[in-house]
DNA sequence: TTGGGTCAAGGAGTC
DNA sequence: GACTCCTTGACCCAA
């Protein structure tokens, strides 16, 4: 069986779980609080509308709890919204709806700059800590493995040192291909190294096979989450053919899934639809379904 | 209310 | 060396 969702906001309700704001207005502990509020409201929203239409996946937009990492940050924030964030957990777990967050590219924990390592786990505790407090183990932290640094081997060993003391991180963490430096049989390497999944980026791939099928890339990212014990997930999307390389379209196109599909050989699998068109862009699995 | 400038952050590529 | 792009556009201010 194949599950499907997509990331951060729905523009049809519309709702979003990425509401952020400046710097600067982080003094502001209670405009602080009201917009977590708004954010964590559109989570269940949001959840709540999937599980009508069967839509089993949803990544939490990375801002849902923004600056949390910061050492400014005005309050206590595990405290005060932990009781709504256990309660959104027992939801997303009675609705069956798989969550899960992305960190940006300004997150890398291997980076050879000792604050930016250092900044880059606090927002992978951050995430971590959310899930715990949501309860759903089977969620996940997306990552890319960041930059190569003039010398990929020893990019690959400090991002794999800088985690794997890091157990809690880990027992949510998963790496994903990118499409300009890391394919993906070396982030499968990098991950087998820290007992983690993989994540086989169709897009991503097809700008940077390292010589691999999509068939044989799936072959080598679907079985790294068997030590966990889940359901692989990979991510789905098709190029814009106005922007460049790489610019995710508004929607999916059919062919795309259907050698996606094709290439799945009928394993089980979560797929996350990376569209502009957020939610819009599942109407590829089932016509009419939004 | 709207349009345009701006926003915490890293890294790679282009010119 | 300056600029651009990436994720997930959203905030904020001037008019």
């Amino acid at each position: 069986m194949i599950r499907y969702g997509y990331p951060a906001q729905n523009l049809t309700l519309p709702a979003t779980t990425n509401r952020t704001l400046r710097l600067a207005s982080l003094t502001d502990a209670e405009k602080v609080r009201a917009l977590v509020w708004e954010n964590l409201l559109g989570l269940e929203t949001i959840l709540r509308w999937n599980a009508e239409r069967g839509i089993r996946l949803f990544r939490i937009g990375q801002g849902l709890i923004p600056f949390a990492s910061h050492p400014a940050f005005p309050y206590d924030w595990p405290e005060e919204h932990g009781d709504d964030l256990r309660y959104l957990g027992a939801l997303a777990r009675s609705l069956e709806v798989r969550l899960s967050m992305h960190p940006g590219q300004f997150i890398n924990p291997g980076s050879p700059n000792p604050e930016t390592a250092r900044r880059s786990l606090d927002e992978l505790r951050y995430a971590t800590r959310v899930f715990d407090l949501m309860g759903n183990s089977d969620a996940v932290v997306v990552l890319h493995l960041g930059g190569a640094h003039g010398d990929r081997p020893a990019a690959i060993t400090r991002f794999v040192e800088a985690l794997r003391p890091e157990e809690d991180v880990l027992r949510y963490l998963a790496l994903e291909n990118d499409e300009r430096i890391w394919k993906i049989e070396e982030i499968v390497g990098a991950a087998r190294g820290l007992g983690i999944p993989a994540i086989l980026d169709n897009l991503h791939h097809a700008l940077n096979p390292g010589g691999l099928s999509l068939g044989e890339a799936l072959d080598l990212a679907l079985p790294t989450w068997e030590t966990r014990g889940e359901r692989p997930k990979v991510h789905l999307s098709s190029q814009d053919p106005t922007k460049r390389p790489g610019a995710h379209a508004h929607s999916i196109e059919a062919e795309d899934w259907a050698v996606f599909l094709e290439a799945l050989g009928g394993r089980e699998t979560d797929v996350m639809v990376e569209a502009k068109g957020k939610e819009l862009a599942l109407s590829v699995f089932r016509p009419g379904l939004v």
